[in-house]
DNA sequence: TACAAAACTTGCCCAGTAGGCAAGTTTGCC
DNA sequence: GGCAAACTTGCCTACTGGGCAAGTTTTGTA
């Protein structure tokens, strides 16, 4: 295997991360909407345009983290036993990605709580979760089986990524509890048929 | 009860469903991208700014439809009998909206199909669903008991929200299935245990 | 190592957009 | 009738996304 995917390829990500960081920091410093995405740009050194060939839009900046995250848990589901029940496979990816996130960024919630309850935000990250669905769905599919695969993988899917968000938020309102337990019981909760 | 809200209030619901009409079918004919604001506005005999005091950009006025469907639903939810489970009233109340929404409008699910796969469209759609999420919860918490009421019942208003957005969605992707087919079968797979 | 091709950045540009403000108009109410 | 509240409109401005083309950096190949 390759460690390094090239230079060009790892100075993206540095970029990418940087708007990032940028905009996270900024917003929370100065409110979502005191932010320009030039202010996001200069304090990532770079220019207004190259920001819109990184992202759309500052709350998209805002959320790379979470996509992020998003596409370590589809890796960690499709590492999942192939003979495990599906909200099984699920449930354990989810747990290990929750104990991973804890652990690699404690601050990672405290900063959440900082720009909680900002409409435009809320909006944006629940499309954030969305937008893995069906890719998700394709995974959950494979381990399925009788009638109206399609539809099931799509609904199961859309759950599973509907709870964590819920989890997600939940927790930032609920600092006294700890992320894992929210997860589980939110899963648990959730858990179909 | 008051059968007229009032000259004012009559008006008001007439300009907003004007401007959603326009900005519905302006996006089919020349695809969302290519409606401005403006033309919306002209379509429906109202300034430009005078749209901005009503919706905040044109997908939140094609999508006002949705709205007004989510509030509906929640009104049949809440006239659910109090002692069924909860499940089993948010399914009742989801095929009486299927039905209804068929019956008084035979054509929506054939101009949904034109605007499908928009990717910006998308995003806002998951969001107007999202929106009336934690009402729904609070709605949820009184029919819930036990441990961690709050969290179950946000739980379970999100999952069943996603669920019939997915239904709608998977609806729209497949015409030759009955709307009372899918969202059953959805709601069905969704089922908690 | 050299160098052409591909990928990326940047500045310039423009049409579109949200929303503040103030003047004019319509509706509600006594 | 007439006043107050609510709504519409035009004007204005800062911000935005994305097309284009020129300049720069990285990559692959010879």
């Amino acid at each position: 295997m390759d460690e390094t995917p090239g230079l060009r390829e790892r100075k993206k990500a540095a970029t990418r991360a940087a708007l990032h960081e940028a905009a996270l920091q900024l917003a929370i410093d100065q409110g979502v909407d005191g932010v320009t995405v030039e202010a996001i740009a200069d304090a990532a050194n770079v220019s207004r345009r190259t920001f819109s060939n990184y992202f759309s839009g500052k709350e998209e900046a805002i959320f790379h983290g979470d996509t992020v995250r998003l596409r370590r848990m589809l890796e960690l589901i499709r590492a999942q036993p192939a003979d495990d029940q599906p909200w099984t496979a699920l449930t354990r990816a989810a747990l290990q990605l929750a104990e991973e996130t804890y652990l690699g960024n404690e601050e990672w919630l405290t900063r959440r709580r900082l720009l909680r309850g900002h409409p435009s935000l809320a909006a944006h990250q629940v499309a954030a979760f969305a937008v893995v669905e069906r890719e998700l769905a394709a995974e959950l599919a494979e381990r399925l089986s009788g009638d109206d695969v399609a539809l099931r993988a799509r609904v199961l899917a859309a759950i599973f990524l509907t709870t964590m968000r819920v989890a997600v938020q939940d927790s930032t309102e609920h600092p006294d509890r700890p992320l894992l337990d929210v997860v589980a019981a939110a899963l648990a909760a959730a858990a179909p048929a």
